[in-house]
Parts: C-alpha cells; sequence; structure tokens
DNA sequence: GTTTATGCAAATTCTTTGCAATACT
DNA sequence: AGTATTGCAAAGAATTTGCATAAAC
C-alpha cells in the first residue's frame, strides 16, 4: 500500500505535515495538480510558499514529476513506482486533459510508441499530452 | 511565398504594423515564442498588452498554436499552411526543445504516430513535447 | 463613419527569495 | 544539538481588464 508516509521515507524526506497533506492529495486522485489546486484544496493549512517548495523538492526527488498543459500554470502528479528514485525517471506513459472536467491525468495503460527523429536530434525525454474527452465526460 | 502581409489577409485580420513586426518576427526563426520572448525582440516598440491580445486574436484564427514547454511560460509557433482556417487544426507534427539553446521547434518532418487510447476516450488533438540536443547543439 | 486595435494604468495571478522562527531526526 | 522546513513579508514575472485614443477598412 502505497501511503504519503511510506513515499517520503522511501525517499528519506522528513515526514512534515505539509509534506503529508499534500501527498495525500495527490494520492486521493489521479489528476495532475497545481499549486493554487493544492492551495484552494488545503484551504490555507499551509503556506503557499510552503506548497513551491514542496513542489520543488518533490520534483528533485522524484516523487513528482511535471504535467505539461496548455493552461499556463505549471501541473505536477505523482511518479509510478517505476520510476528511478531520483533524476532520469522514464515517463513513458502519456497525460490525457478532459476538455469537459478540464482535469488531466495520467494514462498509464498506454505507452508512448518510439518515436524516430531526423539526423542530429539526440533525443532525452518524451512528453504525450492528449486532449479532449475522459470516460466520465464522454457518455 | 508567405509573407505577414498574405497571412494576415488570408485570415481576414486587419494589417497593423504591431501585427507584421510579430509575424515577421514568427516568420524568421522556426523556433516557438513567448510573450516576453516578443517582448524582448521588439525593444518596446508596440506595447506588451497589444503582444498579448495579438496573440490571443492570432490563436482564435488559427495563425498560431500553442507549444507546450515545461518552463512555465507560454509559447507559440506559426500554423502551418494545411492547418485549418480557423479551429479545428491538425497539429499532427512534434515539437522539439533542445536542452543546450533552450529553442523550441516544430519538426514538420515527422508525424506523430496514431495512438489508441483505453475504451472510453474521446481523443481530439495530440500534442508531443521531445527534449534533447537538437542538430546545431548536438555536435 | 464604423469598427477594431492600440496604449496606458492598474489589477490579478503565478512564482521566487531572504530571513528569523520552528519542527524533524 | 544540528539540520532541514516553515511562515511571513516582499519582490518579481506573466497575464488580464477597462477605458479613452488612434488606426484600419
Amino acid at each position: 500500500m502505497r501511503t504519503a508516509e511510506n513515499i517520503l521515507q522511501s525517499h528519506k524526506l522528513r515526514r512534515t505535515q505539509s509534506r503529508i497533506q499534500i501527498l495525500e492529495l495527490f494520492l486521493a486522485g489521479d489528476a495532475a495538480l497545481s499549486e493554487p489546486d493544492l492551495e484552494r484544496k488545503m484551504n490555507g493549512q499551509c503556506d503557499r510558499v510552503t506548497i513551491y517548495r514542496t513542489l520543488t523538492s518533490f520534483m528533485d526527488n522524484g516523487v513528482l514529476h511535471k504535467v505539461l498543459d496548455d493552461s499556463g500554470v505549471m501541473k505536477y502528479a505523482l511518479c509510478s513506482r517505476e520510476c528511478g528514485e531520483t533524476h532520469a525517471h522514464h515517463h513513458d506513459h502519456l497525460h490525457f486533459k478532459c476538455e469537459v472536467c478540464g482535469l488531466t491525468t495520467c494514462v498509464e495503460e498506454i505507452k508512448i510508441p518510439q518515436i524516430t527523429l531526423p539526423e542530429g536530434y539526440v533525443q532525452h525525454s518524451i512528453n504525450v499530452l492528449v486532449e479532449g474527452r475522459c470516460p466520465k465526460c464522454s457518455v
């Protein structure tokens, strides 16, 4: 079972109130969250700056990865268990943004196909965002 | 030949100084540009707000499309000729961000492979960002 | 002459930084 | 105790809005 405390412990991060709460918000749903999202959900239980710093720390330690989005605010999602401990994760899944509910989620079931770039390009990472309607909203 | 005036005319947009200048910056290079990028390149020749409004107008009229980026600022690139006139473009090319020079460019040579999503998803558009080293920086 | 775009001022939102106080191990 | 995290204040970017002026058709 994947708990906030587990994740912190396995990444050798101090188990503070804020971090646990933030992690639990990520564990509670599968949608990507931005700092403003978290701030809203936490109702002032911790400072805005703490959220930003926690997100940075989680990024640096491979707990979260960035989720690209055309909304202009940066979003984050939990790395799956298979991700590398620190850097050099392999995020080979794609992200889906629903036009109706506005949520962006990781679609772990689908692997991103191999893409061959023209001569001269060196490929380090790939990020795929599909937009459309999610199963809940396409009924 | 694709000129700023041509593009404006074919999209039924008024040909103003600012719009022409902004379009020429996009035509001059193949890199995606943000509002701050444009502002820098224009050296105060038009107001910041005008740039934002021009970008919005170009988006609405299918002149530009958004380019995803993990930097936190929104970037834009010219739609290719084949794009739909207004909405519902098909941006089947991918974007490449070079870690060295920092530029994000459209790679028109490569088509994005078809991706089949799980049951229930309706797919409208897809956006791919590859990061690595571009030909100029990987020597 | 109408309609649409621009500039300026100001406000909002997102994000980062410095420093003293606090919590974690 | 020692180190890392937090909160507060404040600053810095990015982006939006309102309204009068100016430019395009």
